[in-house]
DNA sequence: AATCAATGCAACCGCCCACTT
DNA sequence: TAAGTGGGCGGTTGCATTGAT
Protein backbone atom coordinates (compact mmCIF):
# COMPACT_ATOMS: atom_id res chain seq x y z
CA UNK A 1 0.00 0.00 0.00
CA UNK A 2 2.77 2.64 0.70
CA UNK A 3 6.06 2.71 -0.64
CA UNK A 4 6.73 1.92 -4.61
CA UNK A 5 9.22 -0.63 -4.82
CA UNK A 6 12.60 0.02 -5.88
CA UNK A 7 16.15 -0.33 -5.41
CA UNK A 8 18.97 1.00 -3.61
CA UNK A 9 22.59 1.27 -4.66
CA UNK A 10 23.38 -2.20 -3.99
CA UNK A 11 20.38 -4.03 -6.06
CA UNK A 12 18.30 -4.20 -2.31
CA UNK A 13 14.71 -3.86 -3.28
CA UNK A 14 13.01 -1.77 -0.78
CA UNK A 15 9.11 -0.88 -0.72
CA UNK A 16 6.27 -2.72 -0.22
CA UNK A 17 6.50 -6.81 -0.10
CA UNK A 18 5.30 -8.62 -2.53
CA UNK A 19 3.10 -12.01 -2.15
CA UNK A 20 6.21 -14.40 -3.44
CA UNK A 21 8.55 -12.59 -1.24
CA UNK A 22 6.42 -12.73 1.78
CA UNK A 23 5.95 -16.38 1.04
CA UNK A 24 9.71 -16.64 0.58
CA UNK A 25 10.53 -15.58 3.93
CA UNK A 26 7.60 -17.40 6.01
CA UNK A 27 8.63 -20.50 4.21
CA UNK A 28 12.21 -20.04 5.10
CA UNK A 29 12.05 -19.08 8.49
CA UNK A 30 9.03 -21.38 9.69
CA UNK A 31 11.74 -24.81 8.58
CA UNK A 32 15.03 -22.89 9.67
CA UNK A 33 14.13 -20.09 11.87
CA UNK A 34 16.09 -16.86 11.80
CA UNK A 35 19.79 -17.44 12.57
CA UNK A 36 21.65 -14.61 11.07
CA UNK A 37 19.15 -12.12 10.03
CA UNK A 38 21.57 -10.66 7.72
CA UNK A 39 22.73 -13.53 5.98
CA UNK A 40 19.06 -15.10 5.64
CA UNK A 41 17.86 -13.19 2.59
CA UNK A 42 20.36 -14.58 0.54
CA UNK A 43 19.34 -18.60 1.48
CA UNK A 44 15.73 -17.49 1.57
CA UNK A 45 16.30 -16.01 -2.42
CA UNK A 46 15.34 -12.53 -1.64
CA UNK A 47 16.93 -9.55 -2.88
CA UNK A 48 16.45 -7.42 0.79
CA UNK A 49 18.69 -6.55 3.41
CA UNK A 50 18.24 -8.27 6.68
CA UNK A 51 16.73 -5.44 8.57
CA UNK A 52 14.13 -5.72 6.36
CA UNK A 53 13.32 -9.55 6.26
CA UNK A 54 13.47 -9.18 9.99
CA UNK A 55 11.14 -6.12 10.34
CA UNK A 56 8.77 -7.63 7.49
CA UNK A 57 8.34 -10.87 9.35
CA UNK A 58 8.69 -9.07 13.27
CA UNK A 59 5.11 -7.27 12.21
CA UNK A 60 3.63 -8.67 9.72
CA UNK A 61 4.26 -12.30 8.91
CA UNK A 62 4.42 -13.95 12.25
CA UNK A 63 2.01 -16.71 13.03
CA UNK A 64 0.85 -15.43 16.13
CA UNK A 65 0.03 -11.74 15.37
CA UNK A 66 -3.19 -10.12 16.22
CA UNK A 67 -4.71 -8.02 13.71
CA UNK A 68 -7.54 -5.81 13.32
CA UNK A 69 -8.59 -3.62 15.97
CA UNK A 70 -7.59 -2.99 19.36
CA UNK A 71 -10.19 -4.18 22.21
CA UNK A 72 -11.04 -1.32 24.86
CA UNK A 73 -8.46 -3.65 27.54
CA UNK A 74 -5.56 -3.32 24.95
CA UNK A 75 -6.09 1.07 24.64
CA UNK A 76 -5.92 0.97 28.17
CA UNK A 77 -2.56 -1.01 29.09
CA UNK A 78 -1.13 1.47 26.56
CA UNK A 79 -2.24 4.13 27.53
CA UNK A 80 -1.28 3.31 31.25
CA UNK A 81 2.05 2.08 30.14
CA UNK A 82 2.89 4.89 28.35
CA UNK A 83 2.35 6.75 31.24
CA UNK A 84 4.30 4.83 33.38
CA UNK A 85 7.25 4.92 30.90
CA UNK A 86 7.21 7.09 27.90
CA UNK A 87 7.42 5.50 24.44
CA UNK A 88 8.55 1.72 25.43
CA UNK A 89 6.77 0.19 22.92
CA UNK A 90 9.00 -2.68 22.74
CA UNK A 91 8.38 -2.88 26.26
CA UNK A 92 4.54 -2.63 25.82
CA UNK A 93 4.68 -5.56 22.76
CA UNK A 94 5.72 -7.64 25.65
CA UNK A 95 2.68 -6.81 27.31
CA UNK A 96 0.38 -7.71 24.63
CA UNK A 97 0.41 -10.99 23.07
CA UNK A 98 0.13 -10.57 19.26
CA UNK A 99 0.65 -6.75 19.15
CA UNK A 100 4.52 -5.52 17.65
CA UNK A 101 6.14 -2.38 18.84
CA UNK A 102 5.39 -1.00 15.44
CA UNK A 103 1.75 -1.43 15.77
CA UNK A 104 1.13 -0.08 19.04
CA UNK A 105 3.50 2.87 18.12
CA UNK A 106 1.54 3.52 15.26
CA UNK A 107 -1.80 3.16 17.30
CA UNK A 108 -0.90 5.44 19.47
CA UNK A 109 0.34 7.97 17.49
CA UNK A 110 -3.04 7.81 15.54
CA UNK A 111 -5.54 6.70 18.33
CA UNK A 112 -4.51 7.52 21.40
CA UNK A 113 -2.34 9.92 21.85
CA UNK A 114 -5.26 12.19 21.76
CA UNK A 115 -7.31 10.52 23.73
CA UNK A 116 -4.81 10.48 26.21
CA UNK A 117 -4.73 14.23 26.22
CA UNK A 118 -8.12 14.45 26.07
CA UNK A 119 -8.03 12.09 29.62
CA UNK A 120 -5.65 14.09 31.25
CA UNK A 121 -3.37 11.34 31.52
CA UNK A 122 -0.64 12.92 29.54
CA UNK A 123 0.26 15.32 32.98
CA UNK A 124 3.26 13.25 33.52
CA UNK A 125 5.84 13.58 30.34
CA UNK A 126 8.58 11.60 29.38
CA UNK A 127 10.96 14.98 30.51
CA UNK A 128 9.53 15.28 33.92
CA UNK A 129 9.30 11.95 34.75
CA UNK A 130 13.23 12.28 35.29
CA UNK A 131 12.08 15.54 37.58
CA UNK A 132 10.10 13.38 39.59
CA UNK A 133 12.41 11.09 40.66
CA UNK A 134 11.68 7.96 37.95
CA UNK A 135 14.74 8.32 36.64
CA UNK A 136 15.78 5.04 37.46
CA UNK A 137 13.97 3.44 34.58
CA UNK A 138 16.89 5.25 32.73
CA UNK A 139 19.77 4.35 35.08
CA UNK A 140 18.34 0.73 35.38
CA UNK A 141 16.52 0.47 31.91
CA UNK A 142 17.84 -3.02 31.24
CA UNK A 143 16.82 -4.66 34.75
CA UNK A 144 13.54 -2.63 34.27
CA UNK A 145 12.96 -4.19 31.14
CA UNK A 146 13.50 -7.34 31.96
CA UNK A 147 11.03 -7.56 34.83
CA UNK A 148 8.31 -6.11 32.53
CA UNK A 149 9.47 -9.42 30.33
CA UNK A 150 8.66 -11.38 33.26
CA UNK A 151 5.49 -9.88 33.93
CA UNK A 152 4.34 -10.55 30.56
CA UNK A 153 4.64 -14.02 31.28
CA UNK A 154 3.12 -14.26 34.53
CA UNK A 155 0.34 -11.75 33.26
CA UNK A 156 -0.86 -14.91 30.85
CA UNK A 157 -4.04 -16.64 32.74
CA UNK A 158 -3.13 -20.68 32.57
CA UNK A 159 -7.08 -20.69 32.25
CA UNK A 160 -7.58 -18.65 29.44
CA UNK A 161 -5.02 -20.81 27.44
CA UNK A 162 -5.97 -21.93 24.01
CA UNK A 163 -4.07 -23.53 21.31
CA UNK A 164 -3.46 -20.42 19.78
CA UNK A 165 -1.80 -18.75 22.92
CA UNK A 166 -0.23 -22.01 23.52
CA UNK A 167 1.32 -21.10 19.99
CA UNK A 168 2.09 -17.39 21.51
CA UNK A 169 4.34 -18.73 24.15
CA UNK A 170 5.97 -21.30 21.84
CA UNK A 171 6.60 -19.21 19.52
CA UNK A 172 9.18 -16.63 20.83
CA UNK A 173 11.57 -19.58 21.45
CA UNK A 174 12.24 -19.20 17.52
CA UNK A 175 12.88 -15.45 17.99
CA UNK A 176 15.51 -16.16 20.83
CA UNK A 177 16.91 -18.50 18.74
CA UNK A 178 18.32 -16.04 17.16
CA UNK A 179 18.20 -13.10 19.16
CA UNK A 180 20.27 -14.34 22.27
CA UNK A 181 23.49 -12.45 21.52
CA UNK A 182 25.27 -15.67 23.50
CA UNK A 183 24.30 -17.41 20.52
CA UNK A 184 27.17 -16.54 17.87
CA UNK A 185 28.36 -19.97 18.55
CA UNK A 186 25.18 -21.49 17.78
CA UNK A 187 24.69 -18.94 14.97
CA UNK A 188 28.47 -19.57 13.31
CA UNK A 189 28.05 -23.11 13.36
CA UNK A 190 24.30 -23.09 11.58
CA UNK A 191 26.23 -20.72 8.98
CA UNK A 192 28.43 -23.30 8.49
CA UNK A 193 26.02 -25.75 7.97
CA UNK A 194 24.02 -23.74 5.65
CA UNK A 195 26.66 -22.58 3.66
CA UNK A 196 27.85 -26.12 3.18
CA UNK A 197 24.75 -27.20 1.74
CA UNK A 198 23.74 -24.01 0.21
CA UNK A 199 27.03 -23.89 -1.95
CA UNK A 200 26.58 -28.03 -2.70
CA UNK A 201 23.59 -27.64 -4.14
CA UNK A 202 24.41 -24.64 -5.86
CA UNK A 203 27.35 -26.50 -7.40
CA UNK A 204 25.77 -29.82 -8.58
CA UNK A 205 21.79 -29.13 -8.92
CA UNK A 206 20.22 -26.66 -11.81
CA UNK A 207 18.12 -23.47 -10.41
CA UNK A 208 15.05 -25.68 -11.03
CA UNK A 209 16.10 -28.33 -8.14
CA UNK A 210 17.37 -25.45 -6.25
CA UNK A 211 13.41 -23.81 -6.63
CA UNK A 212 12.36 -27.23 -5.19
CA UNK A 213 14.75 -27.44 -2.20
CA UNK A 214 13.24 -24.20 -0.95
CA UNK A 215 9.63 -25.43 -1.90
CA UNK A 216 9.58 -28.42 -0.37
CA UNK A 217 8.38 -29.57 3.13
CA UNK A 218 12.06 -29.53 5.28
CA UNK A 219 12.73 -33.52 6.27
CA UNK A 220 16.29 -33.21 6.57
CA UNK A 221 16.75 -35.71 3.92
CA UNK A 222 20.44 -34.45 3.56
CA UNK A 223 22.30 -37.23 5.26
CA UNK A 224 24.95 -34.58 6.11
CA UNK A 225 23.08 -31.55 7.04
CA UNK A 226 21.37 -34.26 9.49
CA UNK A 227 24.26 -35.44 11.01
CA UNK A 228 26.30 -32.06 11.02
CA UNK A 229 22.84 -31.07 13.00
CA UNK A 230 23.04 -33.79 15.34
CA UNK A 231 26.67 -33.35 15.55
CA UNK A 232 26.18 -29.75 16.64
CA UNK A 233 23.60 -30.47 19.19
CA UNK A 234 25.76 -32.95 21.08
CA UNK A 235 28.79 -30.37 20.41
CA UNK A 236 26.71 -27.83 22.69
CA UNK A 237 24.78 -29.96 25.16
CA UNK A 238 28.40 -30.64 26.32
CA UNK A 239 29.15 -27.63 27.11
CA UNK A 240 27.36 -25.98 29.97
CA UNK A 241 27.66 -22.68 29.80
CA UNK A 242 25.60 -23.36 25.98
CA UNK A 243 22.66 -25.02 27.86
CA UNK A 244 20.55 -22.62 26.84
CA UNK A 245 21.40 -23.20 23.52
CA UNK A 246 21.43 -26.56 23.44
CA UNK A 247 17.83 -26.04 25.08
CA UNK A 248 16.61 -24.09 21.94
CA UNK A 249 18.29 -27.20 19.53
CA UNK A 250 15.58 -28.73 21.14
CA UNK A 251 13.71 -27.42 17.93
CA UNK A 252 15.67 -29.28 15.80
CA UNK A 253 14.09 -32.37 17.65
CA UNK A 254 10.74 -30.93 16.56
CA UNK A 255 11.63 -31.18 13.24
CA UNK A 256 12.71 -34.98 13.38
C1' DA B 1 -17.47 14.80 -9.52
C1' DA B 2 -13.28 16.99 -8.32
C1' DT B 3 -10.08 18.66 -5.14
C1' DC B 4 -7.73 18.98 -0.95
C1' DA B 5 -6.51 17.76 3.76
C1' DA B 6 -6.26 14.43 7.29
C1' DT B 7 -5.39 9.89 8.61
C1' DG B 8 -3.43 5.15 8.75
C1' DC B 9 0.28 2.33 8.59
C1' DA B 10 4.11 -0.30 6.28
C1' DA B 11 8.67 0.41 5.84
C1' DC B 12 13.13 2.84 6.23
C1' DC B 13 16.86 5.04 8.86
C1' DG B 14 20.17 5.80 12.26
C1' DC B 15 21.66 4.93 16.61
C1' DC B 16 22.81 2.01 20.54
C1' DC B 17 24.15 -2.10 22.92
C1' DA B 18 25.96 -6.71 23.53
C1' DC B 19 29.07 -9.75 21.99
C1' DT B 20 33.09 -11.69 19.39
C1' DT B 21 37.63 -11.51 17.65
C1' DT C 1 41.27 -2.90 24.73
C1' DA C 2 39.63 -1.56 20.31
C1' DA C 3 37.37 -2.67 16.17
C1' DG C 4 33.90 -5.10 13.84
C1' DT C 5 29.37 -7.28 13.61
C1' DG C 6 24.50 -8.24 14.23
C1' DG C 7 20.11 -7.44 16.39
C1' DG C 8 16.84 -4.40 18.41
C1' DC C 9 14.64 -0.07 19.23
C1' DG C 10 12.46 4.41 18.55
C1' DG C 11 11.81 8.14 15.33
C1' DT C 12 10.50 9.36 10.94
C1' DT C 13 8.94 9.10 6.18
C1' DG C 14 5.83 8.89 2.42
C1' DC C 15 2.15 6.77 -0.20
C1' DA C 16 -2.72 4.98 -0.28
C1' DT C 17 -7.04 5.64 1.55
C1' DT C 18 -10.74 8.15 3.54
C1' DG C 19 -13.45 12.06 4.61
C1' DA C 20 -14.76 16.85 4.10
C1' DT C 21 -15.80 20.64 1.21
Amino acid sequence: MVRTPCSNKNGMKKGLWSGEEDNKLKDYILRYGHWNWRKLPKYAGLSRCGKSCRLRWMNYLQPNLKKGDYSEEEENIIIKLHHERGNKWSAMAAKLPGRTDNDIKNHWHTHLKKRAKQNGKLEVTNENFQSIGTCQFEDSRKRDDQEWALDSVVAIDPSQQTSETSLLQAEPFFGEFSSSRSDYALNSAMERIMDDSFTSLSETHHADTIETFWNQPFLLENETTTNDVQALHSELLSQNSLISCGERLSMYDYYY
